[in-house]
DNA sequence: GTCTATAGAGTGATAGAC
DNA sequence: GTCTATCACTCTATAGAC
C-alpha cells in the first residue's frame, strides 16, 4: 500500500516534464508511458481519472513545491529582504536559468486554461500575495507592494517566453537581475 | 483563380483565431473545418501541406500585420516618440486589451516551437530591433536601446500570460501603461 | 486459493492526410 | 468521403505476495 503511494509519487516529476515539454494537448498517453516506463494499466491504476487527473496531480505537485520553497519563506516575518533574494535564487534554479518553461504559464495560454482555471489562478495569486507580503514588511505600502509583486511575476513569465522564443538564456538572466535589483532598491 | 486566392486569404484570419485559442496541438482539422465552414477537401486544396502549412501561413500573416502596423512605423526616422506611442496603441488593440493571447508567444512555450523556431525567433527579433531603432533615435545608446526594447516586449508577453491566468484585464492595462511611461521618460 | 498490480491487446472515436 | 494511424481509455490474462 505504502509502496503504491510511493511509486505514484515517483511518477509525478516525470509526468511534469512531459507536460512541460509538450503541453497538455500535445502530451499523449504513449509519450507518458514511454517517459515513465509504465504501462497503461499501471497509469490508470495510479490515476483513474486519466490524463486530466495526471495533469491535476502535476499542478498540485508544482503548487506544493512553490509553497514550500517560495511562498512560505516569503510569508515568514523575519528577514523579508533575504526571503526575496532567496526567491530569485530558487526561481533561477527551478526554471534552469531559463531553459525550462513554466507549465502553469503555458497552460494559461491555450484552451487548457478552462479545465484548470482555478489551479492556474491560485498559483499566480499565491505567488503575488506572498511576494507582496514580504515587500510590505520591507516598508512598501500595501498598494505599491502589490504592484511591484505583480510586475515581478509578470517579468518572470515574460522572460521565460522570450528566452525560449529567442533560444537565448541571457535574456532570462538579464530580466531576473533587473527584477531583483528593482525589488532590492525598495 | 483570383477568387480562389481571395478565399484562401479570407480563411487565414479564421485559422489564426482557432490556433490562438487552442494552440497548434489542440487545433484539430474538425475545429478548423467548423471555424472556416470549409470541408477537409477545400482545406487541403488551399493548404496541401496540411495543418503545418496552415499554421505557417498564419504566422506569415501575423508577421505581415506586425511589420506593417508596428515594425515599419518604428523604423521610420521621423518622430520616433510618436511611433512608440502608436505602437502601444496598436498592441492594446491587437491583443484586445489583454483578452487575446499572443499566438507566437504561446507557440514558443511547447514542443511546437521546434517546428516553427525560425519564424518565432524572427517575430521577436523583428519587434525588438524595430523598437530599439526608434529608441536610439530618441537619444538612447545602442546598448540601452536594445535592453529597453527587450524589456518592453518581455513585459507585453508576461502581461498576456498573467492577464489570462488571472482572468483580469486590469493587469494588462497596468503593464502596458507602465511600459509606455518608462519608454516615454527616456 | 485470494488478492492486488500489471502489461498490453483491444475498444470506439477521431485525428490528419489525401 | 475514405483512408490509416493514433487517440484516450477499458479490460482481460497473468504474475507474484500472502
Amino acid at each position: 500500500m505504502t509502496k503504491l503511494i510511493a511509486e505514484r509519487d515517483d511518477v509525478i516529476p516525470k509526468l511534469a516534464e512531459v507536460f512541460r515539454t509538450h503541453g497538455f494537448e500535445g502530451t499523449s498517453l504513449s509519450l507518458i508511458s514511454e517517459a515513465t516506463g509504465l504501462g497503461k494499466g499501471s497509469l490508470y491504476n495510479f490515476f483513474p481519472g486519466g490524463k486530466e487527473e495526471m495533469a491535476r496531480e502535476v499542478l498540485a505537485h508544482v503548487d506544493a513545491w512553490f509553497t514550500q520553497h517560495i511562498y512560505a519563506p516569503l510569508s515568514r516575518p523575519e528577514d523579508p529582504d533575504r526571503a526575496i533574494a532567496a526567491m530569485f535564487d530558487a526561481v533561477d534554479e527551478y526554471f534552469r536559468a531559463g531553459g525550462r518553461v513554466c507549465l502553469v504559464g503555458a497552460m494559461a495560454l491555450d484552451a487548457t486554461r478552462d479545465i484548470f482555471a482555478e489551479k492556474i489562478r491560485a498559483y499566480f495569486t499565491g505567488w503575488i500575495d506572498a511576494l507582496s507580503t514580504a515587500l510590505r514588511r520591507c516598508g512598501e505600502s500595501r498598494a505599491r507592494a502589490h504592484l511591484l509583486a505583480e510586475q515581478c511575476v509578470l517579468e518572470i513569465q515574460g522572460a521565460l517566453v522570450l528566452t525560449r522564443a529567442l533560444g537565448d538564456k541571457a535574456v532570462f538572466a538579464r530580466a531576473l537581475k533587473q527584477s531583483r535589483q528593482r525589488l532590492a532598491r525598495g
